[in-house]
DNA sequence: AGTCATTTCGACTATATAGTCAATACGAGA
DNA sequence: TCTCGTATTGACTATATAGTCGAAATGACT
């Protein structure tokens, strides 16, 4: 008897439930890209999870908490987009360019992603937050530039949402062009009243 | 005994109907405004509308059903905001933007319409397919002319309308700017390429 | 006041979903 | 093989929601 190392032991655990949260995770992922969280059920959950009820219990307290984990998922997944070109890129109008274009080519190629961002817009998450406040830093540095002809940032920052939206939502439905993420910046930065950026940055 | 109008009786009762139907709708139309069809129960919309349980089947089979009479009523009031300028206004921008700058008035001065519509815009519904049909009618009258930088009909139907429901939803959260209307408008028509209309709209 | 087609009501049964918990399975180390 | 902390299971109770239906109310007309 005598040695029972608590830590160990749970150390061991987590493998295994790491895994089984992912499988969570992931099935609410995959159903969150198809309904509103409101629509979704801890059934239809553990059924696509392949797990027993009481494990999605063991896992999270309620649908609510799946939703913002999956969430934070997202969130992370943006921030992956992002590391690259915020340090690199020191033009503002650049770095909106290039995010806008990563974004866009991530949902072309990945519409899972891409119906779980459009489900979330509908109502602002933590991550939407935290994206729309990265925009409005750049859309104010440029602004103050003098570099746009939207001077309201809120305004500037819901044409780039827009757009962006609009679009993905379209390549959803259609086929997406293949110039079309070009094509859709190209008019972000007319609405803005921003030329283009300098040189050719890794945009192309 | 002798006379019994069948037809009279169904009149009879006609008003009473469609009094008890309108509050239903109405009910409707208030909590659609705020949560999606699929999050939508029967027994909220029959305590919203006060009536009972019965009367709510008794006037529609399902959520489902009511949820397209509400989005066929979105739908006309649509249409009523269109109907004036459509045939007063030849030239397709000028018919654009007066359509863009009506919804857009609309939206801000009318929340709960505003938030039906943003929350209609998830699932294209019929009338949301009326409206961009409408709306590439349009588009593709003024590519004909040479007058849009955007050649692709459905990016620019994409655009259009992704800046109007964003801006939308921007409206509901902050205060709208006075100008917000004339401001989203010469963004859209800057991403479009198209030059604004002419000075008076009632000329070509 | 009486008649009767129409409308409304709400109690009732079905089913679906939430949330709990005692029992079981798992697996690394003794 | 056995022990024991951790993870998983699924049956079970609660509650919520769907959908039905006979009874009651309504009101124009006689």
């Amino acid at each position: 008897m005598a040695k029972i190392d608590a830590a160990r032991r749970a150390e061991i655990g987590q493998e295994k439930r790491a895994r089984t949260r992912a499988q969570i995770l992931d099935a609410g992922t995959m159903l969150l890209a198809e309904r509103p969280p409101e629509a979704l059920t801890v059934d239809a959950v553990v059924e696509a999870a392949g797990v027993a009820k009481g494990t999605f219990y063991y896992h999270f307290q309620s649908i609510e908490e799946l939703a913002a984990a999956v969430g934070a998922k997202l969130g992370e997944s943006f921030d992956d987009l992002l590391t690259a070109a915020r340090l690199e890129l020191p033009d503002p109008i650049a770095r909106l360019s290039f995010a806008f274009t990563q974004f866009l080519d991530k949902a072309i190629s990945d519409p899972i992603w891409a119906r779980l961002v459009v489900q979330s817009s509908q109502a602002p998450t933590e991550f939407a937050r935290g994206i729309r406040a990265h925009l409005k830093a750049d859309l104010t540095e440029a602004n103050d530039q003098g570099r746009l002809s939207v001077h309201d940032v809120e305004l500037a920052a819901d044409i780039v949402i827009g757009i962006w939206l609009q679009v993905v939502r379209g390549s959803l439905e259609r086929r997406a062009a293949s110039d079309l993420a070009s094509q859709a910046l190209n008019a972000v930065l007319r609405a803005l009243g921003a030329s283009p950026p300098m040189q050719n940055l890794a945009v192309a």
